[in-house]
DNA sequence: CATGAATGAGACTTCATTCAT
DNA sequence: CATGAATGAAGTCTCATTCAT
């Protein structure tokens, strides 16, 4: 009996978990699709093979739904962007960081699209957008604490590249072309070389020392 | 009776002006405050002093009123940054527009809020991002005829820039400083000399030539 | 002074009552074009070249300006109706009355129209229908005194013969013809002679005896 | 399961199927008491015993439940009054139309009411009249190619009779006698031998030949 | 656990009526 | 008297959430 109940309970809780996963995926593709204020409940619930009744035993609302859909999505997201970089030996590098991030977004670009398309106004939306800052900033720190990256607020900074960064997986919500890894080549020979001189004033206010 | 009537209409005119704009500061409030879905008529009604009612004679429901704050607000910004540019004898550079950009979103920052905290699938958002990308890219354009700028898709390289501009204005809201200038300064040295080649692996794919 | 005065009443008194007029003519039209409900007050100044607040310098509100229409366009209607029956020498008949009120109801069909496609519940709309059978019955009431009309309970005959003008002037809402003299022609034919005993079953319950 | 799931679906399906029928029945005698415009969603609903949401569950707009109380209750009038009709042997007399008529209007005054009372602007009021209009009509054709109906227009002969019958139905909304068996003989014996000549002009213009 | 019918608060919108000019 | 801008009550409709089965 004892056997029993717990393989019952096995059962049972990999169910739950099995109707937990549908109703998320259907929730993030409803999200992705309609933005938080146009999705509805009895869409997502539809999509999940489930009554509408059936999702508040999972969520105790629409906003724990969005907010778990985000959060679970973006810290499998960061574990495997962190997880990237510590295997590189030299220590993290910002081409690699930018590198990973795009081709995770580019694999998950619903789940980015809920977020970069979504209003800021959103708490979760506004965290998940500091978390891909925050994972920049880190980095930015990081490589500093090795040689002292001069001229620059590193918050600022980091804050400027998650504009590029953003503004890269925007470019694929239009567009196919360029993959992941080609995009990255763009956006780091920016950050690298920047743009030629001509682009310019001939007298900048902030000139090179 | 003729003078009457004229200075009767005159003097509704010059009243329904301002009512209209009273109405449109105080959506322009709202819209910022609450984004679009959250932004309520009575809310935006009261805010103006005036009736509920009174916001239908103006505008025929919410997203006509969203629609005017952004279309009007930039068209007005549009003017002032071409005209901006237009001033300047060597024609238009890249850190002149994005100077005048930063200046006036700093100026405009509940209008820019709007924008750029709002979400994408309202077409009237979508616009206005397109406005200032477009801007960006026909500059860029401008430049590439005098000179070419070679290695960037320019449409890709207007887009990442984009980036760089909305997040500076983003970083505003929730900081004070820098102030435009010194925010354009920061930019404009990234975009003109990158980053150092410490912050990158050794061997970067895209290597200059 | 006096003179001055009076002439100047007479000069007001006449502007008003023209101004009363066009708002009662518009009136008419537009809510024999759009029914009680549907008519707004801001089309029916329009249509009579006044603002919205002079209509109500004139009526206290919507009803009762629509009130007026029926009250004072009906009073019109009965008073040519009666007249006209009162010059036959030989007193009033059935036909003649059919044949007044078709002739009339035929020249003044938008104001029918009100009557006749409104809704029921709205009182002068039932005041202008009973207006009308009461015509009748008065009428079949007068033949009945000279000589009786047996067979028939008067009252439910004048509510018959009322359809039966109703239905014919609704006939004119969807069609041309046939002009009112023969339409008269029809619908008298129809109540003296009866239809044809084929119509009808071989046995009636109410035989003729 | 398949059980259980069958006996659930059809657990709920009667539950829907009841209060639809209640929120119908509501309908119906809103719109009989007030007309269209004057009922009220939340009326209906309260008298349902339902909230105003649940309404929407089944109509999507007031318009859906008005067309689908006339349709439902006319197509089931309909029905009765073609069945009727078929069962008689010696095929369909105008006597025996306007029985069923009245009496199936006589047991549903309210469903009458709607369409008697009723602004015509209403398509569906439009419709519930041009029904019955026609099904005067075609009886009338089915007679007359029997045996011809001669000097009159049936289309617009079955326009009058039709006046006939909905005046004859408008009089049970405020008299209570006679029922339907006397109220068909009254109209029958109009229809069969018309008003005695005393009632007329000596010389009608429409004399018969 | 699952279901889906029912709820009702809340937002939008209209328009008859008022009133300051 | 005339004007038309302003009012706000009232009605429609939606949808997140609850609950009896």
């Amino acid at each position: 009996m004892n056997e029993d109940s717990v393989s019952g309970k096995r059962r049972y809780s990999r169910r739950r978990a099995r109707t937990r996963a549908e109703i998320l995926a259907a929730a993030q593709e409803v999200f992705a699709l309609c933005g938080y204020h146009d999705a509805s409940i009895a869409e997502i619930a539809e999509k999940a093979g489930v009554a509408v009744g059936t999702f508040y035993l999972y969520f105790r609302d629409k906003d724990e739904a969005f907010t778990t859909v985000l959060r679970e999505g973006f810290s499998e997201v960061m574990q495997h962007a962190t997880d990237a970089l510590r295997q590189d030996p030299k220590g993290p590098t910002l081409d690699a960081l930018i590198r990973v991030i795009l081709q995770l977004a580019y694999e998950r670009r619903a789940l980015f699209r809920i977020v970069l398309t979504g209003e800021e106004a959103i708490s979760s939306i506004y965290t998940a957008k500091n978390l891909l800052s925050q994972l920049i900033l880190t980095t930015l720190e990081d490589i500093h604490r090795r040689q002292a990256v001069q001229g620059f607020d590193l918050s600022l900074l980091a804050h400027l590249i998650t504009g590029l960064v953003i503004q890269s997986v925007m470019w694929w919500f239009e567009n196919e072309v360029p993959e992941p890894d080609e995009m990255t080549d763009q956006v780091v020979r920016l950050l690298r070389f920047g743009l030629p001189p001509h682009v310019f004033s001939a007298q900048l206010r902030t000139e090179k020392p």
